[in-house]
RNA sequence: GCCUUGGUGGUGGAAUGGUAGACACGAGGGACUUAAAAUCCCUUGGACAGCAAUGUCCGUGUGAGUUCGAGUCUCAUCCGAGGCACCA
């Protein structure tokens, strides 16, 4: 009988959600494995078959453990609140939660029919106020605590707060704590709270009318719209992911993700070892100490000239009379500047002099005190030392406005540009002259500490997070404004629910959408009318899982203790830099404060490709509606337009129904080759607009969800990016049948025999347990599926039908295509699902080659290997192995005097 | 510019330092069929030799090196992908 794959899954879905067997609780006497995806946020256009490939894979990971034993958390949820959903409001007046809870029912659909084992009881939703409760409960805790360095975590605010009172803390004095009002209070613990407002330059995007993160701005737009961001200053919620920053790079090491991944957060936290140096500076005859950062205090003597940061607060105090007009010109024209233009003109070099000048402490010379925008307010001090034959900023810099150069390593040519290497033997460097430019670093900082001229300093350019968003669809934050005081709410008033509003723009005097609402007052005192960015719910949200109906805790300590953290994370790259570190910084955080009891969230990361689209084009000759076949588009003029893929197979272009796509096309005519109308082709990003979107339900209904699962896994490594390309599908299409007709014959679904299996039958078996158990580990997916088609085909050809062999197939199979191997199961006579079985115990001697290999030595050092029958005599072996015509050849001029073959299958050849 | 990756047939891709190209697609040929679909079988990196079984040589971006042996290790170089980018 043929497999009915239609009936089959519709069959086996609708019995797994009757019976529960997703369901997941803890049970101490199994050991647990937690794989998590990144759960989706649901956009309006619907799943595509890019999505499912992590969920494919951790779905097959999750069954597969599950057969071997383990108590499997696999669940899913979705991303809720984010900008599309708001924008669309903002154009319609539809409520957020009405679109997004259909996107989440339409995901929810699409995802139900490739069947996932995911226990939906435990799903989470950002945008459930059951949810987001937890979320500004963690944003309250950190509000109430604060860094100490000492003891290198978060701790709470309150011992600060008696540390201040009784010895003082940094520069505040218990005096001027008792002198203090509330006001000034709030703003000195302000700058230790772990989730703070304080003002900086945030990145401004005018098209959302919002701030956003550092990672949500690429090349100066906005990752979401595309629009572009300017710098502003602005008062915002943050939070001190800074102070994570060492930890979040030192236990990088200890987690099992790829080297690029753990490079590309190494980058962004950006550590940097360096010396903090005071130079005195003179303005109009005063003096102020300004504090440079550097990482070359080498080069120390090679100083020409000083630069400020534009946005620095230095500049007021530098600036000279005589050059105020020219600075204040120059810090309008960096002020009028977008983000994207700063990044566009990188290569242009600009600045102005500030009429101070700068005293080099080891000199004692003086230099010119210069503004220019290359110098970041940011980073550092926001002031540097500027050694122009040693760096190539500084060096463009120099030669822009004729600046001297003074090179300070021997035998250094900076005619041409900059000599930026570590490397060399100093000169010019009065006590520094003659050593290695690496010893000089180091003597160099020694001098500058013993001299009191400043201290080494390490730097991050991780940044803390800005957390205020001036939108609507987001958490409202647990603060109110009590006498202006940013005050925090009780927890037992959360969750604080998001008001209704009549409108979602922002309001007309520039205030967030909340601004908007009536009554949004606590105790008659406004609240925060900012919300939360997108990372704020999808930072925590896999604690969430492990007890997702707590109603006292975001885990309890039981649930924590048993699913500790993610054992297998599974999600793509674009993260790495946002939601990985906020994430990591969050789980943090939540240890120090002993809510949970692992320190990193995600043992294991896998990053799956993406899965790019093919799309197809027609060549339309310029002012005719006539399409010439991509093979002869060069004899004329056209332009490309872009096809529907569902109007091509095999790049060949259904005529008649592109006749039919689109009105304008009906009287289409076509010149062609070899009677077929050729596409051209190009791999681009899935979009609705390039008409080359593959939906999986396509895939499903005509080839079943089973064939979509392989094929996907099919494709390559997991880790890879490719293109959608359906031309391989028939091929596990086919698998799926053969496997099928392994069980059953033209009369009845399934016949096996309970005849016992020889030797190759067992062989067959084995070798294919030993691969998939290797290969799934690996997540090599691809070749595992190789290995059962080609024992299919073995068992095929040889017409095996043996229970024996053929019901651990079943199990095996089953992580992959759980509907057929489901349907199998039970037609084999189990009651149980196939998810309870037992995963085959391999037994590697039934596997065993017939040959045996045979590593040789040449005088005692492994050479090479000899493959002989397990049967063979050591006289054969011997036989064999001077017989080898390479054994000549290697040792021409020598010859072999003896062949030792050792009973421990080692064979020895002296040479003479 | 810096960091991280990768480069193998017509295509997707396999290969603990040990027979390169598994498996699949596509293509070509054949069987079954009135026919089609489905299914099954054979060929398929290149060149050369042979009636043939088969054999020989060349082949993993390029060039060196280590090794008896390199797709795999080392160095250089070219090209592609991703990330970072005035971070002092």
């Amino acid at each position: 009988m043929e497999y009915d794959f239609k009936s089959v899954e519709a069959k086996w879905q609708s019995y797994w959600a009757a019976t529960g067997q997703f369901k997941v609780r803890e049970d101490p006497s199994r050991p647990k494995f937690y794989v998590l995806d990144m759960f989706p946020y649901p956009s309006g256009a619907g799943l595509h078959v890019g999505h499912p490939l992590g969920y494919i894979a951790s779905d097959i990971i999750a069954r597969y453990k599950r057969l071997k034993g383990f108590n499997v958390l696999h669940p899913m949820g979705f991303d809720a609140f984010g900008l599309p959903a708001e924008q669309y409001a903002i154009q319609t007046g539809q409520h957020p939660e009405v679109t997004t809870e259909r996107n989440i029912a339409r995901y929810r659909e699409q995802l139900d029919r490739i069947g996932f084992c995911y226990d939906w009881d435990r799903e989470v939703r950002t945008s459930d106020p059951e949810f987001y409760k937890w979320t500004q409960w963690a944003f309250l805790k950190m509000f109430d605590s604060w860094y100490d360095p000492r003891k290198d975590k978060a701790c709470p605010i309150s011992e600060l707060v008696s540390e201040i009172e009784t010895v003082g803390y940094d520069d505040v004095t218990p005096q001027m704590w008792a002198a203090a009002d509330a006001r000034t209070r709030s703003d000195i613990l302000m700058r230790y709270r772990i989730a703070y407002q304080g003002e900086t330059s945030v990145n401004w995007c005018e098209g959302l009318g919002t701030v956003l993160a550092n990672d949500e701005v690429k090349d100066g737009l906005s990752v979401r719209g595309g629009f572009p961001v300017e710098q502003k200053k602005m008062t915002q919620w943050q939070l001190r992911v800074s102070a994570y920053a060492d930890r979040l790079l030192r236990s990088l090491d200890t987690l099992d993700w790829s080297d690029s991944l753990k490079e590309m957060q190494r980058n962004w936290i950006g550590k940097s070892e360096g010396t903090e140096m005071v130079f005195d500076t003179v303005c109009d005859g005063r003096h102020k100490p300004v504090t440079i950062f550097t990482t070359r205090a080498d080069t120390v003597f090679g100083v020409t000239f000083m630069v400020l940061a534009p946005e620095s607060e230095l500049v007021a105090d530098l600036t000279s009379s005589g050059q105020k007009a020219e600075v204040e010109e120059y810090l309008k024209y960096v002020a009028r500047k977008t983000e994207r233009e700063r990044l566009a003109q990188t290569k242009s070099v600009t600045g102005v002099f500030s009429g101070s000048y700068g005293i080099n402490p080891m000199t004692g010379k003086e230099v010119p005190v210069w503004i220019s925008e290359y110098v970041l307010s940011g980073y550092g001090t926001g002031a540097i030392m500027a050694v122009p034959a040693h760096d190539a900023r500084d060096y463009a810099f120099a030669r822009k406005f004729g600046l001297p150069i003074v090179p300070i390593i021997e035998g250094c040519d900076v005619s041409e540009q900059s000599f930026d290497a570590k490397e060399g033997v100093m000169c010019n460097s009065g006590f520094l002259d003659g050593m290695q430019v690496k010893d000089a670093i180091e003597a160099a900082k020694d001098y500058v500490e013993a001299h009191g001229i400043g201290h080494r300093k390490t730097n991050f350019r991780l940044r803390d997070a800005i957390f205020s968003r001036q939108r609507y669809w987001g958490e409202p934050f647990p603060i109110y404004y009590k006498d202006g005081i940013p005050t925090p709410l009780p927890e037992s008033e959360l969750p604080l629910r998001l008001p209704e509003i009549e409108s979602y723009k922002p309001s007309a005097n520039g205030e967030p959408p909340l601004a908007r609402a009536k009554d949004w007052t606590y105790e008659g005192c406004p609240l925060e009318t900012s919300t939360m960015p997108g990372f704020a719910g999808s930072s925590a949200y896999y604690l969430r899982y492990m007890d997702p109906h707590n109603p006292d805790a975001l885990v309890s300590r039981a649930a924590d203790e048993y699913w500790r953290n993610v054992d297998l994370y599974v999600g793509g790259t674009e993260h790495a830099t946002g939601h990985l570190i906020y994430s990591r910084f969050w789980n943090k955080f939540l240890y120090d404060l002993g809510y949970v009891c692992e320190e990193e969230p995600f043992r294991k990361l896998v990053n799956q490709g993406m899965i790019q689209g093919r799309s197809n084009f027609v060549y339309r000759i310029v002012g005719t509606n006539r399409f010439v076949s991509a093979g002869l588009k060069s004899s004329y003029e056209t332009t490309e337009i872009h096809v529907d893929i569902r109007l091509v197979h095999n790049d060949r272009l259904d005529i008649e129904a592109f006749r039919k796509w689109r009105p304008e096309f009906a009287d289409a005519e076509f010149v062609l080759e070899d009677g077929e109308y050729i596409c051209g082709w190009a791999v681009e990003k899935m979009s609705k607009s390039m008409y080359n979107v593959v939906n999986p339900d396509e895939i499903c209904d005509t080839y079943g969800a089973d064939t979509l699962r392989l094929y996907e896994m099919f494709l390559g490594p997991i880790e890879q990016s490719k293109p959608w390309d359906t031309k391989g599908i028939d091929g596990v299409s086919r698998f799926l049948k053969k496997f099928w007709r392994l069980f059953s014959d033209r009369d009845s679904a399934v016949s096996v025999t309970d005849e016992k299996p020889d030797a190759e039958e067992l062989k067959i078996l084995h070798k294919l347990i030993a691969k998939e158990q290797e290969d799934i580990e690996n997540f090599s997916y691809n070749t595992t599926i190789s290995a059962f088609m080609i024992s299919v085909n073995e068992l095929g050809a040889r017409k095996c039908r043996k229970k024996e062999i053929l019901e651990p197939l079943v199990v095996m199979l089953s992580p992959f295509a759980p509907h057929m191997c489901e349907e199998l199961w039970h037609l084999l006579g189990h009651e149980t699902s196939v998810m309870d079985a037992k995963f085959p115990e391999y037994v590697p001697s039934y596997a065993a080659e017939d040959n045996v290999t045979y590593p040789v030595q040449f005088n005692g050092k492994m050479r090479f290997t000899v493959e002989m029958p397990r049967s063979a005599t050591p006289a054969e072996v011997e036989a064999k192995v001077r017989a080898m015509e390479q054994t000549a050849r290697w040792s021409a001029g020598k010859s072999v005097v003896k062949v030792i073959v050792v009973p421990g299958r080692i064979i020895n050849i002296v040479l003479k």
